[in-house]
DNA sequence: TTCATGTTTGTAATCATTACAGATTTAATA
DNA sequence: TATTAAATCTGTAATGATTACAAACATGAA
């Protein structure tokens, strides 16, 4: 993945988002860090190079992103959001024990869009969400749990 | 659906949960309300023949339900858990025009147990969510958009 | 009755997110 | 370059769902 400051400004330009300052942290952030980060996690880390940034600034910036299509958002915990840089439609893996969130890759004819309507409503998001005890947990457990 | 107090007496006594009158009420209100209510719709109800019901019992007990397995926590909407009912693995549709989230029957291995790993995480949780427009809130527009 | 245990209740606290308004920056125009 | 309107950023206050907590109440055994 590349993430030099080109490459970002140029995303944000494509989608007609002007490069901000900000905007261009907080990206730099999301495409370097792909385990779907809390609003909290991209403040705290660029809050210590770039004391001055809100947090209002991260939410704001996230909401934009979100609107056009440069993130998803991934609410698999349920109390609070995760964002992702990978706009792919993809499932995710929730780990109750480490917390981890990891990309899931399954044959999904929704995913693929062979599928766009259910019972004559149009499908416009898919979260596909499993939740459970991911394979290095169990082995810390020494036991394989059936 | 059976909604008598003997059937969802039985219910929670097969569950090794103490049949109290505020849960009888709650388990009742969600046998009969099959739309996915959030806590607050169940409490808004109860509450009006039952004044002295309070919201943190409304709370212990959908978190006791949820705990013995006799109901699911729907998370689609980012904002507040909905309660269903229906403990068969199944999928929702939100619309995001008029709230309504209805039951998807779509073929899925993970909902019919055929798979129950991924990669060696062990599922023990499965959330398909869909979001668009629902195809009443379709035809209300007069076009039916692509 | 006494006592322990479980349940319910009301209020306060928590936590993620949004609302809001003032300060700052940007960019266009004169 | 100076003026100015719009966009952006910032800090604080508000919101809303949920949980923490402790006192009141109910239940059932000893
Ligand atoms: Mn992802
Ligand atoms: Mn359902
Ligand atoms: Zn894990
Ligand atoms: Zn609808």
């Amino acid at each position: 993945m590349i993430t030099n400051m080109k490459h970002i400004k140029n995303k944000l330009e494509a989608k007609g988002v002007k490069p901000t300052y900000q905007r261009l942290c907080v990206l730099k952030y999301l495409e370097k860090n792909m385990n779907h980060p809390t609003a909290e996690m991209i403040y705290e880390n660029i809050a210590k190079k770039i004391p001055t940034m809100s947090k209002t600034t991260i939410y704001n910036t996230l909401n934009l992103f979100l609107e056009n299509g440069l993130i998803h958002a991934v609410t698999i915990t349920g109390t609070e959001v995760r964002y992702d840089i990978n706009t792919f439609s993809h499932h995710h893996f929730l780990c109750r024990k480490c917390g981890k969130i990891v990309d899931i890759e399954v044959k999904c004819p929704f995913c693929d869009g062979e599928i766009t309507q259910i019972n004559g409503s149009k499908i416009e998001e898919i979260h596909g969400y499993f939740k459970g005890i991911c394979k290095k947990c169990r082995e810390k457990n020494n036991k394989v749990e059936r």
